[in-house]
RNA sequence: GCGCCCGUAGCUCAACCGGAUAGAGCACCUGCCUUCUAAGCUGGUGGUUGCAGGUUCGAGUCCUGCCGGGCGCGCCA
């Protein structure tokens, strides 16, 4: 049984192709109006402007065909050609069952599923995750459970930014700074050593505090000191010949990079199926030249190879991509476009969505451009979904208060000691031993900030406010929480009372509300589907919470006659189900109690 | 200079192909706990959707111009 605004669709648009018209003129909604009617259609309105008829006639004529659907109660045609349709108590119970018994609560399984990959999160070696990976994180992660939940074979990968200039300029840094280390390095380079046994001990002093602490001093010093700056291009080619010293030395930074990495992930509830980055594509990248060079697409230009991307109805100019620099070597460009050669290679994707600031979209326009012409992927098979930025209460990007970058853990670090703090004052808690409450505390923090994140649209930016983000109250994460842990705690005490779910019957509007909300799952999944737009389903779980809450106070559940109870249990555990399910899509985690 | 995004209630944000009375939350006012977690629920105040035109039976939504803000524009990623 598919959900009712399809199931009554369907039959709309079959009343409209049966009068000759359009049958997608039958598209029907939630009303607008809940106090006429649970759905409406507007067709009548756009089909009585092709056909030169009035609107009202053309839905009175649809009303006709659809008077006797027994899943109606009624139809009622309102203002200038709406069709207002209200749904049977009995239709609204069969549904209530349907989802209360479906492991998706409701939720359709796609068609034609697709293999797509989704890049996210985008960490760098040897610099602390900020705030700025935060919605990178955070929207990846759900639109990859997203797609998941819907039925799409989906794989996330971090894409690790691991082989640049970067890496140079740190092996540079701490060889200077560690003698024992630095004549390591040369001897090791010199040597021919293998690349894959165990990491030198020296190397292992190496820790990831150090490099956060080199990675500014030297990228600073690199600008304006061309020696310097010349010796990490050195390093860096170094390393990207596998010279073993840099190699090895390379190997420790990621090791060190990637614990942090994988607790600050771990924190956020944030997992990847594939940990790949830029060196993995290194050795494709050489071929990949050659073959771009016999499709005849390189152009030399300045000292550098490019690709010219334009096209002649660009609005504005598009820089070609730059290949290989003027120095000769790897640009992001390069390792953008073998990387998608190596996905295409290993896993074939129908579609690829990279979920990266909005600032990087003239990027990855001329990367995709550049992958179509040289047959790489399919025109329209590579989709970046740009964001926006977080900012502070000034408005702009969000800075720590002395004006630096709010390194990630640290901002998590903060909403947990908001969490506690919260869960004391209410007076929460304080039955549980240490482990629980600091699991309760986790959860709370980060439902605070992935709701507060992704119910805003993507696209735009939104202001960081901790303080009202995990407040208890209100349209927040930890509200969410409250309502799912309230329904547990209740169904609890159901089973301690020996009370049991039975078949559903609709007394209350507070359960026929809940009932349609419920129905309404499928409706925000496929949108923010489409959209690529996690904030419907936040949405949607908002508006669950809600009319939940409201039957929660409007219908006594334990307290009513036998067969009222049983009723009423099995709405709550279909809501608890659902809220759970769309929860999860967003990368919430809900506690047993709190 | 060129291009992209944004401008909605005092604040933070929504708004399903262009549809009815533009919705939530916070804040403010108002009720509801001898009853399932009151971190809740009920009712209310609050709007020239930046401005000016245009298309349309109908515009927050589409088009044009302007004002204001953010961002991007070849060897960093």
């Amino acid at each position: 049984m598919s959900d009712l605004k399809r199931a009554l669709g369907e039959a709309v648009e079959a009343a409209f192709a049966g009068l000759g018209l359009p049958a997608e003129l039958g598209r029907v909604t939630a009303s607008d109006r809940p106090d006429l009617a649970d759905f409406q259609c507007n067709g009548a309105l756009p089909a009585a402007k092709r056909a030169g008829k009035n609107p009202r006639e053309i839905a009175t004529a649809v009303a006709e065909r659809l008077k006797d659907d027994p899943r109606l109660a009624s139809v009622e045609i309102a203002g200038p050609g709406f069709i207002n349709l209200r749904v049977a108590d009995h239709t609204l119970t069969v549904r209530a069952g349907v989802i209360a018994a479906d492991d998706r609560a409701g939720a359709e399984k796609l068609a034609s599923p697709r293999r797509v990959l989704v890049d996210y999160g985008g960490p760098n070696v040897a610099k602390p995750m900020h705030v700025g990976h935060l919605r990178a994180s955070i929207i990846g992660e759900s639109v990859k459970r997203l797609y998941r939940f819907r039925g799409d074979q989906v794989l996330g990968d971090a894409h690790f930014g691991d082989w640049g200039y970067q890496m140079g300029l740190l092996i540079g840094a701490v060889m200077d700074e560690d003698a024992e280390i630095g004549g390591l390095v040369e001897r090791l380079n010199a040597e021919d050593a293998p690349l894959s046994g165990p990491i030198p001990e020296p190397f292992q002093r190496v820790s990831l505090e150090d490099l956060d602490r080199l990675y500014p001093l030297s990228a600073a010093r690199g600008k304006d000191d061309p020696a310097y700056r010349d010796r990490a291009r050195k390093l860096t080619a170094d390393l990207q010949a596998k010279k073993a010293g840099c190699y090895l030395l390379w190997r420790r930074f990621r090791e060190v990079t990637h614990i942090a990495l994988e607790r600050d992930f771990h924190a956020l509830g944030v997992d990847f199926d594939l940990w790949k980055g830029e060196s993995d594509v290194d050795g494709l990248i050489a071929p990949m030249i050659a073959d771009l060079d016999a499709k005849h697409l390189l152009i030399d230009d300045q000292g550098a190879r490019i690709i010219r991307v334009a096209r002649p109805e660009d609005k504005k100019e598009l820089p070609p991509l730059l290949v290989v620099s003027s120095e000769g070597s790897a640009m992001y460009g390069t390792t953008d476009l073998a990387t998608i050669l190596d996905r295409q290679q290993s896993f074939d994707p129908q579609l690829v969505i990279y979920c990266v600031d909005q600032r990087q979209a003239d990027h990855f326009e001329i990367v995709f451009r550049a992958a179509y012409l040289a047959g790489y992927a399919k025109e329209g098979q590579l989709e970046h979904i740009g964001f926006g930025t977080m900012n502070g209460p000034d408005g702009k990007p969000f800075k720590t208060r002395e004006g630096g970058v709010l390194k990630l853990n640290d901002l998590i670090e903060m909403a947990r000691a908001k969490a506690r703090d919260r869960l004391h004052e209410a007076g929460l808690g304080e039955a549980f031993d240490e482990a629980e409450f600091e699991d309760v505390a986790g959860k709370v923090a980060v439902a605070a900030l992935k709701f507060a994140d992704l119910s805003n649209f993507r696209g735009t930016s939104y202001v960081f406010d901790l303080d009202r983000f995990t407040s208890f109250e209100g349209r927040t994460g930890p509200y969410l929480l409250y309502q799912a842990v309230r329904v547990k705690s209740l169904l609890r005490r159901a089973t301690e009372e020996g009370a049991a779910a039975g078949p559903v019957t609709i007394a209350e509007p507070a359960e026929r509300d809940l009932v349609l909300t419920l129905d309404a799952f499928e409706t925000a999944l496929a949108e923010a589907y489409d959209k690529k737009a996690p904030n419907a389903v936040a949405e949607h779980a908002y508006r669950l919470s809600q009319a939940f809450s409201r039957f929660y106070a409007a219908c006594p559940i334990l307290s009513a006659e036998p067969a009222v109870r049983s009723s009423r249990l099995t709405l709550a555990g279909a809501a608890l189900k659902q809220l759970e399910l769309a929860l999860d899509v967003l990368g919430i985690a809900v506690p047993e109690r709190m």
